[in-house]
DNA sequence: CGGAAAGTTTAGCATTGGCTAAACCTATTG
DNA sequence: CAATAGGTTTAGCCAATGCTAAACTTTCCG
């Protein structure tokens, strides 16, 4: 056998970390989404396509196209030139990323971050929080408040 | 003014979040990359474009592809079929990454997340935290130790 | 030294997620 | 009730990340 022989070795084990950090990155985008209209529903009544992208910070075009995607996913549901809904599945994700989200952002302010700090952080780790991680987040909250 | 008014509002202020979020994603790749080629340098005395592959779970030809990038922006040097070598702003950036996962890792342990949880949440989380929560982060590992 | 095995790069393709400009509806209002 | 202002979608482009299969180098061994 020609060349350095290089042993399979614990990096199988090792890249197990950025596989998961890659599946989380392709459902990133669908929990925010579906987070923020369920977000925009209960606070106007409706989301709109363009509320959404304003709140994202994003152009209207680019909604459209990742509605369909989420629309294919069955994750919400919509009407060209109408409002968007969320379907079961979608309020579920949203609840979820509620969930996790609360426990983040309310952990990042009982370790001390500053209130906006917490706010920006959170939205980016709760979406790389494994539920064990969360348990140990919440613990730390209820320690605190006893 | 036709249709629904729709005031300013602070949705471009809630929207930072998001592009900050957006930001991180596009430095969080460059980032794993230049950390887990300084790691085989120290551990092996050199970075194989296939060990790489192999430590991400990524194709060979990812790598390849992904070099081409990292060179463009002066973080590593390459010739064909030799190993990688970092540049000083590729080792600083390294240096860095490698600073924040070890105070991310090091608090998930403090707080009582399982070893290997710890180690794979971290991955994740390394890119979102600001300095601010790094302080925090540090700060409870200190009073953690007294 | 001259293959062939093994490692590396190229070629070509797909998907995601962005953008701008142009086309297209809808709804307000004169 | 029709014109039009303004919101929405299409069209077309781009960059980043992946992949597989084929081509190409290196290296080791007989
Ligand atoms: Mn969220
Ligand atoms: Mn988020
Ligand atoms: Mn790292
Ligand atoms: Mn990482």
């Amino acid at each position: 056998m020609p060349q350095r022989t290089r042993k399979p070795g614990p990096s199988k084990i090792r890249s197990a970390a950025f596989q998961r950090i890659r599946a989380d990155h392709s459902s990133e985008l669908a929990e925010d989404y579906v987070e923020l209209i369920a977000d925009l529903i209960d606070e106007k009544g409706e989301a709109r396509g363009s509320d959404v992208a304003m709140r994202l910070g994003v152009a209207n075009a680019t909604v459209v196209k990742t509605m369909k995607r989420l629309q294919d996913a069955g994750l919400v549901t919509q009407e060209p030139y109408r409002s968007i809904f969320l379907t079961g599945e979608g309020w579920k994700m949203a609840e979820d990323g509620r969930r996790k989200h609360k426990i983040v952002e309310g952990f990042l302010l009982a370790l001390g971050v500053p209130e906006e700090t917490a706010r920006i952080d959170s939205e980016g780790i709760e979406h790389h929080v494994s539920e064990a991680t969360l348990r140990a987040m919440a613990r730390f909250l209820a320690r605190k408040v006893m």
